[in-house]
DNA sequence: AACCCTAGCAACCGCGCGCAC
DNA sequence: GGTGCGCGCGGTTGCTAGGGT
């Protein structure tokens, strides 16, 4: 048996709040006080459902409030508590007066957190990102061959997709031996045709990987380390493919020596990817551990 | 000027807990 | 102890204003 919805879905109105329909509720509750929202909308003669009514006394309405820009103590407040409780805004705003929940839930949101990532500590766990490679590396034990290309395989599927649907109309008609000059190809400067070499190799490298899964050779792929190193987020399958797509597990890898060397000697020689990966930023480099992102990637500067 | 993108905020949704019967 | 109800909480969504192209 399911819950019952909390009033006539159809009968309520929704969205944003008038300011008649919100004197009607300061004045229904100063009269009244707060005892049963569920009546309160029929009895302030609003078309609003009890809920609604209650998210915007006490988000919006309550005299009480503090409406402007969070002060640096209270920012403090809330980062302090937040690594001792975590998401308990409730418990969190009750140490702010005037604050609610969902004003410092969403200030948590959209400004603390980017700026606890821009000061390299993590918003989670309030531990530096240093402090966590280190863990992670140390925890994770060294993958093997199969695995890497398993993981690489199902994030890479992925990227590859969407960055083949999402590139420009001429990359589905440029065949890979257009030769320089060509009409249709001469606009492209030479920057965006070295990147397009590099994503037709993984194109074919890709798709031969697809038709002969089992002499696949994962590290053999040109531009595999460019992609590794660029396309690192949204991985799928195995949990390795999850990790290794995060960026932490890369470095995992990398702390353990193992992804690099094992596809620099496979490959014999330095593939063009792993140029990529040379001229990345190296964003964060502390003792051992090695982050290598392309600077694009530079969503938080790490200290 | 028009369009697109993004950040910030308000509001909604669903779940779980506590209380009364 | 079981059930129904009301409320609070945290996560998510949607709207809007402002900035960039």
């Amino acid at each position: 048996m399911g819950r019952i919805p909390c009033c006539e879905k159809d009968n309520v109105k929704r969205g944003q709040w008038t300011p008649e329909e919100d004197n009607k509720l300061s004045s229904y509750i100063a009269q009244h006080g707060t005892r049963n929202w569920r009546l309160i909308p029929k009895n302030a003669g609003l078309q609003r459902c009890g809920k609604s009514c209650r998210l915007r006394w006490t988000n919006y309405l309550r005299p009480d409030l503090k409406h402007g820009q969070f002060s640096d103590a209270e920012e403090q407040t809330i980062v302090k508590l937040h690594s001792v409780v975590g998401n308990r805004w409730s418990l969190i705003a009750a140490q702010l007066p005037g604050r609610t929940d969902n004003d410092v839930k969403n200030h948590w949101n959209t400004k603390l957190k980017k700026k606890l990532s821009g000061m390299g500590i993590d918003p989670v766990t309030h531990k530096p990102f240093s402090h966590l490679m280190a863990e992670i590396a140390t925890t994770l034990a060294p993958p093997n061959e199969a695995n890497l290309a398993e993981a690489a395989l199902g994030c890479f599927k992925d990227e590859m997709l969407h960055l083949l649907t999402k590139k420009r109309m001429d990359f589905q008609f440029q065949h890979p031996n257009t030769t320089p000059g060509n009409s249709t190809t001469t606009y492209i400067n030479s920057k965006q045709e070295e990147k397009d070499d590099t994503i037709e190799k993984i194109k074919i490298s890709l798709s031969r990987a697809m038709q002969e899964p089992d002499c696949f050779s994962f590290a053999s792929m040109s531009g595999f380390q460019y992609a590794l190193s660029t396309f690192g987020n949204e991985g799928s399958g195995s949990p390795w493919s999850q990790s290794m797509c995060t960026g932490s597990a890369c470095t995992a890898a990398d702390h353990q020596g193992h992804l690099h060397d094992k596809l620099e000697e496979e490959n014999g020689e330095e593939s063009e990817g792993g140029k990529e990966l040379r001229n990345g930023s190296h964003i964060f480099n502390s003792d051992s551990i090695l982050w290598d992102l392309p600077s694009d990637d530079l969503m938080n500067p790490i200290v």
